[in-house]
DNA sequence: ATGAGAATTAGACACAGTCCAATCCCGGCG
DNA sequence: CGCCGGGATTGGACTGTGTCTAATTCTCAT
């Protein structure tokens, strides 16, 4: 959380503050997440880790996404339905969504207020709220 | 909108209100997800569909599914990463979704007040807003 | 009846994501 | 220092949703 600057070492202790074994190919893949602060989706990911080096193969980034999403290290966001978007940015957000771009902007949670929303059944506990704007060029029909 | 009960010859008759040819396998369609007032997904759909006498090729349920979107009949939900949900529901509310089931249920918008949300950047519009409480049953874990 | 355009169809295809068995790597221990 | 065991990684086959296409069928106005 304190980082600025997310170097390899750095990224290290962060997966190790996680509980996560920092493998090489862990870090790679947490750095094309932390490096461009961008949602990323699996395959993006999987392209940017190896336009290094070694070839990380794509059963590794799909288990190693999970396993961040698991262990709270980034989020997944589900508005395209052809595709998961993975973010580095877990503090409490809001996403805008470009339905023709794809492109995807955060919205600061702590700005927002929401009121109203029913009680949830009982024995239920939210894992989380999502609030997807989806929005478009105007004009254009 | 002032239907109580969705007899195929009702459902003609919207579709119509709505600028659609109603064809057979649309009217069928339709007929599925407002009988049910239930959140389909495709599959499930071609599976209503196909329960009674004639086959519906799945194409024809896709394209239908687009169809309807398009034209404000129904809505798509977008929760579960694997597969789109189909909602008859086009008022406006917003969605819990039960992680572990994958149940949907339908939380009124009347109830709901936001405010803070951020102006859109000129030039876009908005497309529709999508609040998705995730929730799962206490304890596990 | 007929012909044009719309709707439907089967099946091939695309593609994200999953699964699995084999291999690799690494840290601990003798 | 070398061995060992279990977690991590790998390639490749596989699955399931959704799309595309070219051919066929339907509809309906003339």
């Amino acid at each position: 959380m304190g980082y600025r600057h997310y170097s390899r070492d750095n990224l290290a202790d962060v997966l190790r503050a996680h509980g996560i074994n920092p493998t090489h190919q862990r870090i790679e893949i947490a750095h094309a997440l932390y490096s461009r602060q961008e949602h990323l989706s699996a395959d993006r990911v999987l392209a940017l880790v190896n336009e290094r080096h070694p070839e990380t193969s794509r059963a590794t980034v799909y288990n190693t996404l999970k396993l961040f999403v698991e262990k709270r290290l980034i989020r997944e966001v589900i508005v395209d339905p052809s595709r998961v978007f993975y973010d580095p940015n877990t503090s409490a957000h809001y996403h805008i969504y470009d339905v023709e771009t794809g492109r995807l902007t955060d919205i600061d949670a702590a700005d927002v207020r929401i009121e109203g929303l029913p009680a949830l059944p009982t024995g239920m506990v939210t894992e989380g709220m999502d609030i997807i704007i989806r929005v478009r060029r105007a004009q254009d029909l």
